[in-house]
This record gives C-alpha cells, structure tokens and sequence, in this order.
DNA sequence: AGCATTTACTAGGTATCCCAAGTAAATTGT
DNA sequence: ACAATTTACTTGGGATACCTAGTAAATGCT
C-alpha cells in the first residue's frame, strides 16, 4: 500500500486530541502509544518484505531460517521453534509447509520422540538465509531511518513492556559485560 | 498462543549479541529495535483483540468504525478511509463487506461522484464503537502495562519514525497548545 | 465532441495469523 | 499394567492484508 501521499497532520496526534476531547485523558497517552507502534510496524513490515519478497521470503519464514541457523545442528522441533518465535504452532505448521516445498527445510522425525518432527535447515536454506540477512543488513538496518539514540531508548522501553508482559524473565535489563 | 512460559532471556538481545559477533554490528541496533517493535504490536495486538473479540470486533474494524464516528455525518468514501487508516483500498473493501453484513455500516451510493462509494455508520455501528472503545480504555489504555514517561518518549521517537517515512508532514512535533 | 488517462472499487488469489478440533505418542498416577 | 492426562502436530476454517487485474465513471487534452 505505502503513503499515497502524506497527510497534512500526524493522525495520531490528531486521534490523541479527540481522546483528550472525548474526556478519555487517562487513556489518551496508551491510545497514541499503541498506536504508534501499529504503525509503526506496518511501516518496518512494507519495507523488511519489500526486500526479502525478491529472495522468495518474508519476514515470518526468514525468522524460522535464522533460528534454526543459529542452532547447532540446524535443526530444531517444531514445538520449539513456536516457543522460540513466539507464535501459534499451527503458524509454524504452514510457514513449514511452504519452506519445505521450496526445499529451503526439510522435516525428519525427532531420533527419541515419536511425537515430535524436526525441521531441518537444508543447504540451499543457509545460502538463502545468509543472502537474506546480508540484504536485510545492507537495506534496512544500516540505514533505519531512525537516529542511533532514538533506536537503542526505544528498544530498552519495549524491552521493559515486553517484560512486563510476560516475554521473558530476564536477570539483569542489559547485562552487556563490556 | 501467547506466553507458554517466560523465556530465560530476552530473545532480542541474544539476536543481538549474534549480531555483532557476525560482525554486523552496524545494523544490531536497528535489528534489535524492529524485532522490538514486531514483537511489541504482535502483544499489544492481542491485548487489544481479546478484549474487542467478545463485542464482535477486530483492531482493523473498530479503526474504522472510528473513523466514521470521528466524521460530522459518519459516513465517507472508501477511498477517504484507505488514506486515512493508511491500508490497502481492498483491505477496506473486505473490512466492509463483514461491517456491512453485521449491519454496523452500510455502502451507499456517492451523491455527486458516481464512481465513489460511501461507507455510512448505522446507528448500531455507533453504539458499537462506543461500547468498544470505552472497553478498550477501561481494559487496555487505562492500564498498557508501560510507565507513562515511556509511553509518551516511545510515542515521540515513533512520532519522527513515521514523520521520517512519509506518513505525514507535521507543521510541528507536539502542538499541544496548553 | 471524443479518446486517453486517472480514479474508485471489486474480484480472485496468496500469505499470515489465529482458533477449534482431532490424531497419535509419551507421561503420570494408581 | 493400564487408564487418564499431557504434549506435539495437522487439518479445516475465519480474518486481515497484500497484489494483480478488471470494470466503470470522471477528468483532461486536443
């Protein structure tokens, strides 16, 4: 979709005032915070697929890949690549499906749990993978469009959010023994 | 879905620490900052889905529904909507095909442009929308689960994001003529 | 006036996400 | 040992979002 053409006025500044208008002040700050971040993500989103559409992924399968890059064998269940992702086992289920036919993994059945089926990372994958990132790297995350201070202060807030919404149950915020 | 268990550490900032040892460490920050942001709508999307859930509702349908609440006579051109909720034409067109069958709008036709449609709130639509959104705050807004200084400087830093990628040209950051 | 272009929507198809329900294997409890 | 529960995954279905292509009406240009 993309900008058609700017707006004259920042909608969310705009939806804040009707808030605050509506007498919804003590809620207005949330609206315009959670809203920004939808926003916010359908803008990362256009641009991270615009990118990886090209290479014949998209964001959902270029995470499956690269978790599964990162782990020793490449390969990973299915339960904890849902985990790990943080999404729905029957997304894992389709985004598989799709990977598996463009031969970028393969499932095999776990060696002791018969329950269980492995996704493989195939060699064609880790090409694809590396391809994807270096791109990714190359295109989006150099050149974010966010200054560097504004980057890192945002993503200490969401890690607090993401926290304090059950994420993860961190030890220390930023250990980073530098 | 949601939170099987808490993770031992913040799965963000092991990617980043993955970044910089493959020696991306130009694009760790920003890496770290979209996943954040991915992560953070993925919650704060389902938040806000359960809660409209039980009233029939989704994010993308209520956002519309106050759209047309926001306007003197409810009631708009599709295209108008598009702009203004910054989606496709044809997630509008589907939006509006299930707010129509669940009787909360009705398309009419444009009285002067005759290839425009009107999307027009019934009065059922606006009693909805204002049951949603007084859910949302009590539910949601009144409680996000951020310190309200992170919810203000987040909403900043995302303010220039977007501002940054074409969302709109403000004539200033935060009016707020108080 | 008349043809070409632009604008506004819709239709069909793909991808992603979720939920609910179902199958199969492993684990638990007695 | 064996029944009940839990865990792992798939299937089927709904919702949202996008793209491509197509129709119809309005606008622009000569």
């Amino acid at each position: 979709m993309s900008p058609a053409s700017p707006l004259p006025m920042d909608p969310i500044a705009e939806a804040k005032r009707q808030w605050i208008a509506h007498g919804w002040a003590d809620a207005a700050d949330a609206m315009a915070a959670f809203s920004s971040v939808m926003r916010a993500h359908q803008i990362m989103y256009s641009r991270v697929d615009s990118v990886l559409k090209p290479l014949g992924l998209s964001y959902a399968r270029l995470e499956l890949l690269r978790l599964l890059s990162f782990t020793r064998d490449g390969a990973l269940p299915m339960a904890s690549a849902s985990a790990r992702l943080q999404v729905h086992p029957t997304s894992v289920t389709s985004v598989v499906d799709r990977l598996e036919k463009d031969l970028l993994v393969r499932r095999e059945a776990h060696p002791t749990d018969g329950r269980a089926t492995l996704v493989v990372l195939t060699v064609a994958g880790r090409t694809r993978v590396e391809e994807a990132t270096a791109a990714l790297n190359a295109e989006v995350f150099t050149q974010p469009g966010i200054p560097q201070a504004d980057l890192v202060q945002m993503t200490q807030i969401l890690a607090r959010f993401r926290q304090a919404s059950g994420d993860f149950t961190a030890p220390v915020q930023y250990p980073d023994p530098l």
